[in-house]
DNA sequence: TGCGTTTCGTAGAACAGTCTACGTATACTG
DNA sequence: CAGTATACGTAGACTGTTCTACGAAACGCA
């Protein structure tokens, strides 16, 4: 609030700070970024001024040298109840760590995402953190060779020059549907994504990929394999993919199902309440990402919670270290947990 | 793509384009921000080289003289459904005039808020979006001195300084609580938020006092103010206030309640399922901002809409005429819209 | 006391753009 | 056809930091 003081007109720089405290700009500069070279008595003369003139570092001078202290975090939609305990674990490791977090929405295009990660580092940020992008895994490379690069809700544990964090999704669908087995379902289906193929992407490395794999991975361990089946509907009104009441209406539609997510799941129970199916008895349902909506006892839908604050603290933790120059890959695996309520399981 | 050929290391600048269409580095930065004096031949040959070399002008040096293009969006916190769409709106006006949004998560806290403008104008960001913003008006005033300004959320239409789009929420209100008599209903009580009393700032333009404001408004107009009476709960677990369990189990709980927000609306109906009050026989609910939740058949919970999308459209439009120079400030007020369910109303 | 180390602080280039002022061609007048 | 206005381009200063050299003072030790 001393800032105030001062006629505003002129911009308080480095050189200000400078000439108040007697010193070089070089020296407040290095107090800074309390580099090495710096006697208290400097530094506490420096520190005064700074803040008898409210001085502030300009990030857009620092980016063109330095570093700049803020982590650009690229989300791939806003809608998903899930993303923002992701944001929040991140934003408490960062912030202690004095780092600024800039959201980027990636609207679940390709094209919007990569013009996004290219913004941030054109603003010199000095990491990219991904969370559930929809590139694929030789672009994410082809960024991870220019800055550091953590990505959450991609499977590539192969990556040499980037971080992965995530949740196991395949120990979190397979504990799910064991859940239902053991409830006594035999006739269990899984809802999951339409496969993307553009030409720069796969699905191979995608969150979904992976639970439709514990889900088989459980259904051939119980000898069920031959009643499997997988449903791939849209993920919101307006994308590809079937509706979940094409699911629902199918006369073929089994006891149980395990959805890819509570974006699902929660279509579903709905529409099944409008149809008068009856939940659990006529269908028990299972979703994941253990949403609020799935905890509000009116919905009272079981889902596997995959700790998003925990992957965001991990995945910024990794940030950290790689700004600080570790090259060698990390890749996280959490262990996610099945919360059972009224909808299905045991 | 043809970026790729030319041997990485020496990064590609503004020089380097110069250099290779042979002609000025002014000249380039003219086309660049297509400035005035630039024939269609330097254009093209300009443009050709920046293709071919893949160039990309740096936010950071650009924020040292010009502008940035980009915009930095403060939302209060991440968990309220309803701000996506203010943010989906705003990021299309903007996105069509080419300037990249950067969100920021203020979490509800002054400090952060204030630390993220801050940030936000050290990136020498080109103009900042508030959306209900916990600030005060007159650090709202601060900063609009420093850098164009428009609010979200804040009703404060004799601010000179800065720009606000707001739902009339005072009209929003006043329709809930109309439905609300004409559906029947005489003891209607109303859901808020405790006061807060800091230093620097009061509740008197917060949007939950507005609806205060329509909501005895109402009750007036119907000569039922001597029945009124505001609860002041909690936001979220953790905060500030009561619970809304307290409303619930209250002796005199009224027959009908008009929620400042779903978020207060969406607990009252699910706790008043577990305890096995009908709703809307034991007990009328409207809530406010048409969240998915609310939507959902199972919940059948009437709200008000309050049109995000339109609001960031119209902030993001008035954020743009304010950069291009515009000083007379703008207050728009939008028409809210109430969606009758099963919750309550007529 | 003399000489090599540390420690502290400074000068000044570098970063990658923008923008003002100014010099040429070229086009427009009367 | 000279004189002026206009369009196009360029030089070079400027923005606010960081960071690499390098000098000077202080210190340690024989």
């Amino acid at each position: 609030m001393a800032g105030q003081m001062r006629e505003s007109g002129d911009r308080v720089t480095i050189r200000t700070v400078a000439e108040h405290a007697g010193v070089s700009t070089a020296a407040v500069s290095k107090v800074l970024r309390n580099a090495y070279g710096v006697s208290d008595n400097l530094r506490s003369k420096v520190m005064d001024s700074i803040d008898e003139l409210g001085y502030r570092p300009s990030t857009a001078a620092r980016g063109m040298r330095g570093k700049t202290y803020s982590i650009g975090l690229l989300l791939v939609e806003m809608e998903n109840p899930f993303l923002p305990k992701v944001v929040r674990g991140a934003k408490e490791i960062f912030g202690a760590a004095n780092y600024q977090v800039m959201i980027g929405v990636g609207e679940a295009q390709e094209v919007i995402e990569q013009s996004l990660i290219d913004s941030m580092m054109d603003m010199k940020m000095d990491g990219v953190l991904l969370v559930a992008p929809r590139l694929s895994g030789a672009v994410l490379a082809r960024y991870a060779a220019q800055t550091p690069l953590v990505v959450v809700g991609h499977h590539e544990p192969g990556a040499e020059s980037f971080d992965t964090v995530n949740s196991d999704d395949i120990a979190g669908a397979r504990e799910a549907v064991s859940a239902l087995i053991e409830a006594g379902h035999r006739d269990i289906h899984m809802t999951s994504l339409p496969k993307r193929l553009s030409s720069t992407q796969t699905s191979e490395f995608e969150v979904f990929a992976m639970r439709e794999a514990g889900y088989l991975a459980a259904m051939q361990e119980a000898g069920l394999s031959d009643r499997a089946r997988i449903w791939r509907l849209r993920e919101h009104e307006g994308r590809d993919g079937e509706s979940p009441a094409a699911f629902l209406d199918d006369p073929e539609r089994p006891d149980a199902v395990f959805c890819w997510s509570d974006i699902h799941a929660l279509e579903i129970v709905n529409l099944a309440w409008t149809r008068g199916i009856r939940i659990p008895e006529d269908l028990a349902v299972i979703g994941y990402d253990d949403t609020p909506a799935a905890r509000m006892p009116i919905i009272g839908l079981s889902s596997v919670n995959q700790q998003g604050v925990a992957l965001g603290r991990h995945a910024a933790r990794a940030m950290l270290t790689r700004i600080e120059g570790r090259t060698t890959p990390e890749h996280l695996l959490l262990e996610p947990m099945l919360k059972t309520r009224r909808s299905g399981g045991s």
